[in-house]
This record gives structure tokens, sequence and C-alpha cells, in this order.
DNA sequence: GTTGTAATTAGCCATTTAGCTTATTAGCTT
DNA sequence: AAGCTAATAAGCTAAATGGCTAATTACAAC
């Protein structure tokens, strides 16, 4: 739960998220859409990845991420815990 | 927006938020809960309060602090966002 | 105004992080 | 197996971060 709030505090991260709601895409058409190098990028994704925020499927010579909505329910779960005074403290 | 997601990347800070979830507290009794100095309290709390994500208001000579729950509904209308297909991309 | 208490700010240090460039791995294709 | 493409890993650097101690502000009470 850590290695998630952590991955989500950089705003490229999130980009990234942002992008994958619209569809499931491969390391270079994630990288295509942001000014920095490619691996930067496969460096964020790793981030993600081991946050359990996206999910990595090979298919071929390309790897395709999808946006896991498991792990961000979870942590919209985590969230509404905080405003629900009733939960458990 | 921002500086909600980086504010939240640090374990202490969603301690501290946890531990307002049971009504506001002063700074010396959010401290007490922790085993880091004060001054180091004092500046993950101006950092939360930054963030929006508490409110600070002086009481005679402390300063009480209480949980923004508005911010934190943000934070989760944002996350929403993102497990939710229809929404604006 | 001086003393005392609550809290923050300033200044320093070690660690982490995000970026880059240059290897290296994994899987096609010929 | 040799070459090509997709992607990650390695190694480096500058900047950000979280911790500490010491100094400073803010208010109350004497």
């Amino acid at each position: 739960m850590n290695s998630a709030f952590r991955a989500l505090a950089d705003p490229t991260r999130r980009d990234i998220i942002e992008l994958l709601r619209g569809g499931s895409l491969t390391s270079g058409e994630i990288a295509q859409h942001f000014p920095v190098a490619w691996a930067t990028i496969s460096r964020h994704l790793a981030i993600l990845r081991d946050a359990g925020l996206i999910l990595a499927e090979r298919h071929g010579q390309q790897i395709v991420y999808e946006l896991n909505t498991t792990v961000v329910e979870d942590l919209i779960h985590h969230l509404m815990g905080w405003v629900k005074p009733g939960a458990q403290p």
C-alpha cells in the first residue's frame, strides 16, 4: 500500500495512469506521449508495476501495459476510511 | 492536487491523518505519538497543511489541527475517475 | 517587560529520486 | 546464427526529501 502511494506521488506516473484509462498500450506507445527518455518511462513503468497499479503482459516482442483497477479501488477504499467517521480507526 | 499526492507519499504523514480521524489534536499531542523530533512533525504538518489535507486553528497559545475531509473527498473523486471507464479522459 | 510554554523556522546532513546516456536482455526474421 | 527491434537494467548526476539540533516567533501569565 505504501508503494502505491509513493508511486502516485510523481506527476508523470499519474499521467501514465490517465493515459492507460483509454486502453492498454505498449511501453513504446506510452513513451511517445512524454518528453522524457524512453528509459526513464520504462523505470516509471517498473515502479507502477511493483506497486501493482499496472499489469504487464508480453505479446511477442512487445510488452503491453494495462491499468490494474483493483489496486486503485483498494486505494479509494483506504481514503474513504479517512472521511467516514465510523470506520475502524 | 499534486501537492496532496506528494503529501500522502510519506507514511508518517498518512499516520498523522489517521490519527486526526479520531478528532482534532494540537501539534504537541500529535508529536507525542511519533518517535521523531517535534520539529520534524511540525514540518510534516506544514506539508499536510499546504496540501490542504489538514486545517490549523490557533486556540490561545496552542494550534489545533483537524482533518480536512473536503480535500480527501476530492482525491477520492480523482481516483474514481481512473476506474470509471466513462469519465472524461 | 520578563519568564515560560507551544510551535515553527533555519541550517545542516544522509538518503532517495528522477533524469540522462550507455549497455544488455528478449524475441522476431531472415 | 546474425541482425533488428522493443524494452529494461546499469551507472552516473543534480535535485528533492526526511531526519536532527539550535534559533526564533507567538501567545499567556506573572
